[in-house]
RNA sequence: GGGAGCUUAGCUCAGCUGGUUCAGAGCAUCUGCCUUACAAGCAGAGGGUCACUGGUUCGAACCCAGUAGUUCCCA
């Protein structure tokens, strides 16, 4: 069988996957092992696969495949969100293409419109995720709204609001005019712009010429304001106590209000104070009792009450009322500032901030577990500096605004009769029940539910839980099998929106941590450091890259620059690496594959020798994987295991056992040392799997019989044996000696096809000659004896115990090579030197630790023995 | 404005409770090789005032203080 040169993924992939699937391997119902369980942080439904999907996938499938592997029952749940607000506006935008005003249909039209587009568009997401690798168990693929889990939804909120935890108000929220919904304080963006500083003099009542300047920002609001606040403490206005003004155009009379809230050094110390617009003008309007004058509709555009500009944009009344206000005298000046303004998360419109009625949650005690039991260290982020920034966001936590005009969502269920009465249950047959017992002659047809649906999050809070059916079946097999599950990957962005919420409802509702750990990926960003975003059109398409470089390539290129916590500069280089990776390892296949073995033959001592130190390389290294893995350190996970397959296996295990050639033909390989290295190479296929689940797959079966099920994916993870350490370090000089020995081969320009004699003289400890044919193998030695005395006019290194020596036949430059001698030696008189004073210090005499003395004065020895060796052969060169 | 973090090689990052002349890895770069697994490769090499200033210590990349730059969170 002819093996291709290069990896090809496009043969292997789907297959495998295919495979996988057929096998159930991704399944996991709930028995006697311990389980381990990821549930997905779920997509957008509306959303395609961009690269912090792809980062945050392929970790979570990492952890799976790697937890699969050591016995545990895994579990990964997948699903996706309804995305309130994304769905809906892409539902809108597709009617409007048809013809159709949302306007123009009922609830229930709509939402069949919606559902429709959900089942025809939504979720391409969790297809692409497939091309990915992700070992996820697709039967129990969840959405937030189908029916168990928004009866879950709205029993939540009805358990809340009988707790008394939720509640209706009006409230300044943020309101995205273009969404036409209110949205959460953590769904508003603030971003810094540049602006300007619009300063506009206001008439003091009474007066003819007495005139009070203040500085907007937002002249447009100047129709609603209802007050002027200035410092008590500002000698400038002190005049002002008692006065009104009058507010241009609109010519209402309103007070001069004193706050201490007032900066005095911003603008001219004088605010104009708009309740309806702004939350700090709200709340000094609370405190002095303003009129409140809404001149801003939901739509972002002018209301009656604004008098002037009504139904024109906000943004265009700007403008205009600028240009108004200079022609009536009354703009002072403008200045360029820059100040930062919120935007809709979703909608990427300019949040106005807005009066309604919405309704809340109440967070202050609901969030106390929450934030005790990630303190305490029972809930742990990674990296741990979010605690930080988690624990400050809860201790100043807002109530939760949780209602959106939206009809894409759960309904509410807040019901209200004519008369004014609310009730809160699930059916409007209850909701009759309950409000006749306030209104007696209430009747179904005047009982109204409420028209707004619930925050997205709302949702995706109680997914740990609600995947699992904890609310329908609280006692259920799955929910106390899988619950808590054990780790969490996602994004610090939405530590807060999802996260910390998932975390309360956990405690609220299973009086249990959702999960173990929250493992923070960074954000992925491009060269430039800027966030990938579709906007900006710097992403790559995962789809693209996967079939470039192979997704085992994107997933190793993903990982390699991916430090838990960090963001990652993202390029393109680092799949390729991956490619290169995968095309390595399947070399290092075709290698073993192609060699003939011997039953007969005897093991050669350098493979005996290399077979000894392999394994004890690969355990040590194992040990390493392992303690990283629990540290979630993958990027070092990974490097760890780069570099024990390409530099350990490949470039010193493979080299020193491959059967050297003759006539033109690969001689046969003795059977030990073959059975050795497939089993090293299976272990090292095993170790690779989570990173490289399709190319370690495709080898396992290419290199043993394996039965149907017997397949790498549910291989048992390599347990690791105590290993020997000393060949380790005595391998550490092998290598040493055989670098020294093709550096000196690089410099004299020697063709590694020349055979060479080495000579070693040991000035320290004993003779080691177990590792020579090690050594004469890949220097490619004519001969290697070991001798008391220097050998002169051969070139020659020095190690920490010996000197070596190649004689050969071209002429040495002296004067160079006691140059260089010259230069080792006063490196080594230097380090001598510092060893020494250290050792004559007093102070760390008595300070330093025992073995921290002991290993100085070793190092003295050493260093002694060294400078010695050096003297002695420059002497020689005389 | 308040808070947190970061600054180590050209790039991305390691460097645990101070202790080898401690400055390390991968990539990139340079040099030589198409050596019968792999040029998506092999063998070598160069490269850093650990942001800056001061302090603590026998000893500081590491601890402390300040300065600068930078990122994030909150208002």
């Amino acid at each position: 069988m002819e093996i291709p040169k290069t990896y090809d993924p496009k043969h292997t992939e789907d297959k495998w996957y295919a495979y996988w699937l057929e096998q159930k391997f991704f399944k996991s119902t709930p028995d006697e092992r311990e389980p381990y369980t990821i549930v997905i942080p779920p997509p957008n439904v509306t959303g395609v696969l961009h690269m912090g999907h792809m980062l945050n996938n392929t970790i979570q499938d990492v952890l799976i495949r790697r937890a699969r592997m050591q016995g545990k029952n895994a579990c990964w749940v997948p699903g996706t969100d309804h995305a309130s607000i994304a769905t809906e506006a892409k539902v809108v935008a597709l009617l409007k293409e048809k013809g159709i005003n949302k306007t123009d249909l009922t609830r229930e039209e709509f939402l069949s419109h919606a559902w429709e587009w959900k089942n025809k568009y939504g979720g391409i997401i969790l297809k692409q995720l497939e091309k990915l690798g992700a070992s996820c168990d697709w039967d129990r693929t969840r959405f937030t709204m189908e029916n168990d889990l928004s009866e879950a939804v709205i029993d939540v909120f009805i358990n809340l609001y009988n707790k008394g935890q939720i509640y209706r108000g009006v409230r300044m929220v943020n309101w995205d005019p273009q969404g036409l919904t209110a949205v959460s304080d953590e769904e508003v963006i603030h971003k810094e712009v540049n602006s300007k500083l619009f300063y506009v003099r206001y008439k003091i009542e009474g007066s003819l010429d007495e005139w009070v300047t203040i500085a907007t920002t937002r002249p447009e609001t100047i129709l609603g304001d209802t007050a002027v606040c200035v410092h008590p403490d500002d000698e400038r206005y002190k005049h002002l106590k008692g006065k009104r003004v009058i507010i241009p155009m609109v010519n209402r009379s309103v007070p001069v209000i004193f706050d201490t809230y007032i900066d005095l050094a911003f603008g001219t110390g004088a605010l104009k104070v708009t309740p309806a617009h702004d939350i700090n003008d709200y709340n000094l309007g609370v405190k002095h009792h303003l009129e409140v004058i809404d001149t801003i509709s939901a739509n972002g555009k002018m209301s009656e009450a604004a008098q002037f500009y009504i139904g024109e944009d906000r943004f265009a009344v700007r403008k205009k009322i600028v240009k108004d206000l200079d022609e009536m005298g009354q703009l002072v000046k403008t200045e360029d500032i820059k100040n930062k303004v919120g935007y809709s998360e979703r909608t990427d419109a300019v949040i106005e901030p807005k009066l309604s009625m919405q309704w809340f949650l109440k967070m202050d005690t609901i969030s106390k577990p929450a934030l005790e039991n990630v303190l305490n260290g029972e809930i742990k982020l990674i990296p741990e500096k979010f605690v930080n920034t988690y624990k400050h966001w809860m201790e100043n936590v807002h109530d939760w605004c949780i209602s959106r005009q939206l009809w894409w969502g759960q309904q509410i269920p807040a019901w209200y009769d004519d008369k004014g009465n609310t009730v809160v249950c699930k059916t409007k047959e209850e909701a009759l029940e309950k409000l006749k017992e306030k209104n007696t002659a209430c009747k179904i047809e005047n009982i109204k539910q409420d028209e707004d649906v619930l925050d997205t999050w709302f949702s995706s809070w109680l997914w740990p839980i609600s995947v699992f059916d904890g609310f329908k079946n609280p006692k259920g097999k799955d929910i106390n099998y899988y619950y808590p599950t054990n780790d969490l990957v996602t994004a610090p962005e939405i530590l807060f929106f999802w996260v910390a919420r998932m975390i309360i409802a956990g405690y609220e509702y299973r009086g249990a941590k959702p999960f173990n750990n929250v493992y923070l990926t960074g954000i992925v960003r491009d060269k430039l450091g800027r966030k990938m975003s579709k906007s900006l059109g710097n992403s790559p398409d995962p789809i693209e890259l996967i079939e470039k470089y192979g997704a085992d390539g994107v997933r190793v290129g993903m990982l390699l620059c991916s430090p838990a916590g960090n963001d990652l500069p993202f390029d393109e280089g680092l799949c390729e690496q991956g490619r290169n990776f995968s095309n390595k390892i399947w070399n290092a296949f075709r290698l073993i594959k192609g060699w003939e073995v011997d039953k007969s033959a005897k093991q050669a001592e350098a493979s005996k020798i290399a077979v000894q130190w392999f394994e004890a390389k690969f355990n040590s290294q194992l040990e390493i994987i392992n303690d990283l893995y629990g540290k979630y350190r993958m990027s070092e996970v990974l490097m760890t295991t780069y570099k024990l397959v390409w530099d350990d296996f490949c470039a010193w295990y493979l080299e020193i056992i491959k059967p050297e050639f003759v006539d033109g033909k690969s001689m046969p390989i003795d059977k030990t040392t073959y059975d050795a290295t497939i089993n090293f190479f299976e272990n090292i296929l095993k170790v690779l799997h989570p990173f490289m689940p399709f190319i370690t797959e495709e080898i396992w079966h290419l290199i043993g019989e394996r039965g149907e099920k017997e397949c790498i994916i549910v291989a048992q993870w390599c347990n690791t044996k105590s290993g020997n350490s000393d060949i380790l370090n005595h391998f550490e000089i092998v290598t040493e000696v055989i670098t020294n020995v093709r550096n000196i081969r690089k410099q004299k320009n020697i063709s590694p096809k020349e055979k060479l004699q080495l000579f070693e003289k040991v000035n320290q400890g004993e003779i080691i000659n177990t590792y020579d044919s090690v050594i004469i193998k890949l220097c490619n030695l004519s001969s290697f004896e070991y001798v008391t005395d220097r050998v002169d006019g051969a070139f020659s290194f020095v190690l920490k115990h010996a000197e070596y020596f190649i004689p050969l036949s071209q002429n040495m430059d002296i004067d160079a090579e006691k140059t260089r001698l010259a230069k080792e030696l006063e490196y080594n008189q230097g380090f001598l030197k510092s060893v020494q004073i250290k050792l004559a210090n007093e102070k760390f005499m008595a300070n330093a630790k025992p073995e921290m003395i002991a290993n100085e004065q070793k190092k003295q020895a050493d260093a002694e023995a060294k400078i010695k060796a050096i003297e002695e052969q420059l002497a020689g060169l005389k």
